[in-house]
DNA sequence: AATGAATGAGAATTCATTCAT
DNA sequence: GATGAATGAATTCTCATTCAT
């Protein structure tokens, strides 16, 4: 996993993609502008106008503007939740991490690069959640499932091997993800200068979770 | 401090504002709107219908659509940073709060009930604060001014004392300020249901952020 | 006839009008208001604003914007075309001025003081004679049968005296009123600053029109 | 120069404009309106509707209201002033007028046709002229240069040649200016209807001028 | 007579989207 | 695939006017 060269990771992964030039263009200017300025103050004919591309061709590929959206979004969704369930977690088992703070560590550190790297969609995204009441909720039942389950089961090993504290899951979930939002949010919100050490940040993050969430006498 | 009563806050608050009952009913509705729907995507038009007022008077008092979103969020953005500065801390020492837990439950649980009954202001301004640069940049200056200055003061006073671990006061706040988050967030996201103990949920968080900040051995 | 105080005068037959201080104001800052931006860009809430009344007391007396224009224009109008015809003609018969030069510069002199007294009601007829076509028509109208009818005559009289050339009257009027609004019309655009010396200008015009006029040999 | 088909004139210079048929249309029944009815009491929705486009095609070219009155405007602006200046006086220089009389004939027929072929933009541009005060002293400015310059030489030459009397050349320019306008005004105010006979009227002015003009004994 | 909150009919302008070329 | 002129519904905002107090 690469700390380096994130930003042009979603570049990258578009030139991959099947679209054409042009159609690329206006996917990587209206993630630009969709995270500057917001979905609804973007227009497509500044999209359109940055891209160097006619008015209609913003409509050719994608048909509406929210279907430019969809197609900044669709694929980074899919890695928020679910990676961090599957790919994620099977990689935790098979690393054997039997280490609670080693396990935090990596695990903060891995989130923390994915935000980092997909910095501009998650404003986008975040935006979107504030906007739409009814993703809140689905992103949320997933959380629940999520937290439930697999990170749940993760989590009740640890409480196991005393490595945990005995409380509810959902608690000690909260406590994680607040202590990683507390890193990345900023780093979000702000923009550019951000120079966030990442290797040093995950590094403090899990101590500090360590010792709040070690077991109590 | 009442925790209940918590929705009506707002209504009483512009009940003893100089406006006509019909400026105060595009106040209201326009909150509620803003919140739900967001700024950019609730026209003038809808708030006058559901106001039932005619279009100019939204106008008549407010000037611009900006001006309803200035009415709505200057008193409150009044309080966010200030008040935690000054009459909050202020209040914090005349009660000689010197246990480090204590102090943490008090704050945490006020700027909970402040965040619950200003709720929809804050999703507003959270939109706000997403879409304006501008005003992230001048926000993040209060905090670390705040952090830097009086809060800072207070921590130091608890490093001091021996109750709170020798970090950075920068890091030590991200921790606070992150799990206070993961509360407050959830709510003031999700809308009316979730139905917080501020009393449990505040002693719950002050307890994990003593063991987290607990000086090391 | 006084050639100063010519600012005062709309003023001073504000307050011998029946009209409230309140109307009054109403009427002196739309008269303004009017002359520096036009009818059509001028609000009724501006000029209450300027004068010092709420929005309802402009409408009390003057019952619609085009009331207040008229208010305006109507003492004035009556003054431009027929004063030109009755008073200010039979004054020349009474006069005994036989003389054509002695005549123009009278009546040139005459036209200057009034336009230069009502330069502001001037310009806002202006305004209005651009717009109304049918205004248009029947200034025209009125014109021609002044030219046709006494003015005609008087001119008629210098001809059969040798001292007007013996040219259509409507022609001879055209060149009068063309040399007359050539120091006037500069007056009534530019604003205050011009000091138009009246005595003088009106010589000078009389005696470029008495040469331009000349019977030929 | 042909005085005919002046009234198409416009309609050809549309005609070989970069624009769509729809945006001419736009441009011809603007000119229209804003002659007949005043610009500020043409709405860009009776345009849209009398050039049979939709309000859209309006603001596609022009952007603003005020930039179809600028498009409107601006050729013919570059022609009031300069042209006067530079093409017409070479051209006088050149076909060795000595003869004033002769001078004043042609420059004064020049003009009016130049007047009547564009009378309705004139009607446009003087409203503007009244509404902008701004716009007032750049043109005055503009035309005092002009009379203090290439005019004013010419003038002085016939000075000198003892054609022309011994006035302040501003005079002089001022009695020629008003003879002219004493024709022309007439005419952009009324519409249509005024036959002109363009060659009379310009020998007309041009014997009377002379007559006022020459040289005192 | 005077007030000023309220009205509602437009005004200019924007913008996502379509479609003939 | 790409273009860009054209669309028309929607949006923010203005303004003359009314009316209860």
């Amino acid at each position: 996993m690469q700390v380096n060269n994130v930003e042009e990771l979603f570049e990258k992964t578009l030139q991959e993609s099947e679209l054409t030039k042009k159609q690329q263009a206006v996917l990587s200017v209206s993630l630009n502008l969709f995270a500057e300025q917001g979905f609804d103050r973007t227009s497509t004919s500044e999209i359109a106008k940055q891209a160097g591309v006619s008015e209609g061709t913003v409509f050719k590929q994608f048909k509406t503007k929210d279907g430019i959206l969809k197609a900044l979004l669709d694929p980074m969704i899919e890695q928020v939740v679910p990676m961090a369930a599957s790919e994620f977690l099977t990689e935790i088992n098979t690393s054997q991490i039997s280490d609670f703070e080693g396990f935090l560590t990596y695990a903060i550190k891995d989130r923390m690069v994915f935000a980092l790297a997909n910095r501009k969609q998650l404003k986008v995204f975040v935006q979107e959640i504030i906007r739409k009441p009814e993703i809140t909720q689905g992103i949320a039942d997933k959380l629940q499932r999520l937290i439930a389950g697999p990170m749940g089961d993760l989590l009740h090993q640890f409480q196991v091997n005393g490595q945990l504290v005995d409380w509810p899951v959902m608690r000690i979930a909260r406590y994680i993800v607040g202590t990683l939002a507390s890193y990345v949010v900023p780093q979000i919100l702000m923009g550019i200068d951000a120079n966030l050490d990442v290797e040093q940040a995950s590094r403090d993050a899990a101590h500090f979770l360590v010792r709040g969430l070690a077991p109590e006498k």
